[in-house]
DNA sequence: AAAATAAATGTAAACGTTTACAATACATAA
DNA sequence: TTATGTATTGTAAACGTTTACATTTATTTT
């Protein structure tokens, strides 16, 4: 049944097609890319025929060089098995169908050598547009892409000194973490921690400053500010775990999702119960937060949104290059959950 | 200092390169691609020079008309956001790297229908090759990548009819259901139940397959067996989770994660504990396991080892197309857990 | 019936590479 | 000096498309 034909056959093309259908090879390009061109339905027919029947491929590669599309679109994220990532990764791949594109997923591994080499290859595939999340804040990478003259989209992590100049989608950290501070604020809670990762990238800087624009509203002073920052290692969360119950702060605000696993972990392992003995706001929403009990008040990022947003904003500047860029940052929700617990005060 | 130049410019071609450097696209051609040719030091300096000047990146589809590679794996999965695909896709990309190849990551969404839109696009950009987890088990789609003459490698789902005719990498299914099984039997159970997922894949069966293996070698009849089978949702494995409370048994083998997960989310709600109250081996190792005390013992599948063994599968067959079909299928180890409760029994 | 128009189809030149082949420049031997 | 090689470099024809333009054929109009 499977008689796999061995032999190297080269791929069919649009001449083999015309020469099936008795006819040229300008006929056969324009019946099989639906272009508009008086022809008599029969020969119409014959063409399609003979190329369903070869199992004729348009080349890609070919019709580009011709100034068409390519059909591919590049997503360059970070980190892979990152769900804040992938769940957004979910919705531009769907957009990105709906109109006739490919996506090529690609990971720099938070390395700016590694994102450089692969920029560099996706310019030499001519992808029609790309969405990246640039590790560190490297700008020099991404400017290859405006060098090259290819559609571009900065998703989630921001150059702060260029923000203008970039088509840009993103989440509010600055909110998300003044957010979660407040929330505990509002409960009571007088001595609140921030934990996060000591990241090269702006984003969690900028939910410290949230923080502390949550704390200085309720009149704190600096040296009631507590901010740990760390590596993205479990391990490094655990340690920031330790750091916090000798602090013996009431609460915390737990930066960023990956160190917050391993300072949970920790929690766990040391049997420290939350609300209990310590009260929780997380940033981030990842998938092993459904199994914590009591729940925990999550600082939600809308990340359907936001892949949306960013495939449809490339898309945009795909069709109309000449727009000015655009910036498009997100709110984000609190979640309902029982890590807080309420502690009473006479005044505010 | 960012004077973005907005008019659509060409790109740059190997021609302006030549004009640059005062010579000939020939040349070009050969400094670039670094082919042996008898060449001037001083010449091949100024070409490289000129390239450095401009910018210049090679086109690859351009390349790819004269037969050279087009440089693009894909990668296409079911899911995108399981952890088990992710974690191969990270050590598949890194060794497409190493190869200087740029990898194209998509997702069918377990929908044949999409399978196939994506294949014929990949198809049309002429991918040099492609590692797929199949959705469902139709064959035809793959047989579209043999027609086109793309070397392929099938992971982790295979096709029972014409197993030895794909390359093949996977873990062996029977063998995570018999090992799950056999080890609550040891532990002294003996109304065992697995659930999982009702696929129309045959990865489920087969573990069900290994668990009936297990049963039978302790001479089990065919009504002492319970197999739950359902819906890939949360909700689905939260029903079975009743289901397997109302059936009494004493242990079950969650045979499939995503199902797992709104099981064990039930038994978490219902206060259902493990293993006082119910013995679990669980086949996969989500991330979310980390958070389930005690430890459930998992059965774990070396995804690195998979995904690094796809990818060099791959380019083998890429190297040499003519040989025949070879499948790597991998052992699964279980993992020290606290989720199965010793019963005492006078013999085997 | 010829001329004029419209409809249908074909030819060939790009696109940016690679590479066989041709052509030049330079050195050496006669 | 001229032949003869050898080291360099250039020319042009592919690859599989798209599309401007030319050509053929059919249909009107005169």
């Amino acid at each position: 049944m499977r008689t796999l034909a061995k032999g190297r056959q080269p791929a069919v093309t649009i001449k083999d097609v015309a020469k099936k259908a008795g006819t040229s090879i300008a006929t056969v390009s324009y019946v099989i890319s639906n272009q508009e061109r008086p022809l008599r339905p029969e020969l119409r027919e014959r063409v399609l025929q003979a190329a369903a029947e070869l199992g004729y491929v348009k080349n890609a590669a070919a019709s580009s060089l011709k100034g068409k599309r390519r059909g591919i679109l590049a997503v360059l994220v970070a980190q892979f098995a990152n769900t804040f990532f992938t769940r957004m990764c979910v919705d531009i791949e769907s957009i990105a169908r709906e109109e006739g594109f490919v996506v090529t997923l690609c990971n720099s591994d938070e390395d700016p050598a590694q994102e450089r080499l692969i920029l560099e290859r996706l310019i030499a595939q001519r992808i029609d547009g790309c969405i990246l999340c640039p590790a560190l804040a490297r700008e020099e990478n991404t400017a290859l892409l405006s060098q090259h003259q290819i559609p571009y989209v900065i998703l989630e992590r921001s150059f702060p000194a260029s923000f203008a100049a970039h088509n840009f989608v993103g989440h509010d950290n600055f909110q998300s973490g003044f957010l979660a501070t407040r929330r505990l604020l509002e409960a009571g809670h007088r001595k609140i921690a921030f934990s996060g990762w000591d990241s090269p990238i702006p984003n969690v800087r900028e939910r410290v400053d949230g923080y502390r624009a949550a704390l200085r509203e309720y009149d704190f002073k600096a040296e009631q500010e507590l901010v740990l920052l760390d590596e993205l290692t479990e391990k490094a969360g655990r340690s920031m775990g330790a750091k916090l119950l000798a602090a013996k702060v009431t609460a915390v605000v737990l930066g960023q999702q990956d160190t917050a696993k391993g300072t949970l972990l920790y929690f766990q392992d040391q049997n420290v119960q939350w609300p209990r003995d310590i009260s929780l706001v997380m940033i981030g929403t990842p998938e092993w937060a459904d199994f914590l009990r009591p729940h925990i008040t999550c600082i939600q990022r809308p990340e359907q949104q936001m892949g949306k947003a960013a495939a449809s904003l490339l898309f945009a500047v795909m069709r109309n290059p000449d727009t000015n860029p655009v910036q498009q940052i997100f709110s984000c929700t609190i979640t309902k959950g029982g890590s807080i617990r309420k502690i009473l005060r006479k005044s505010r």
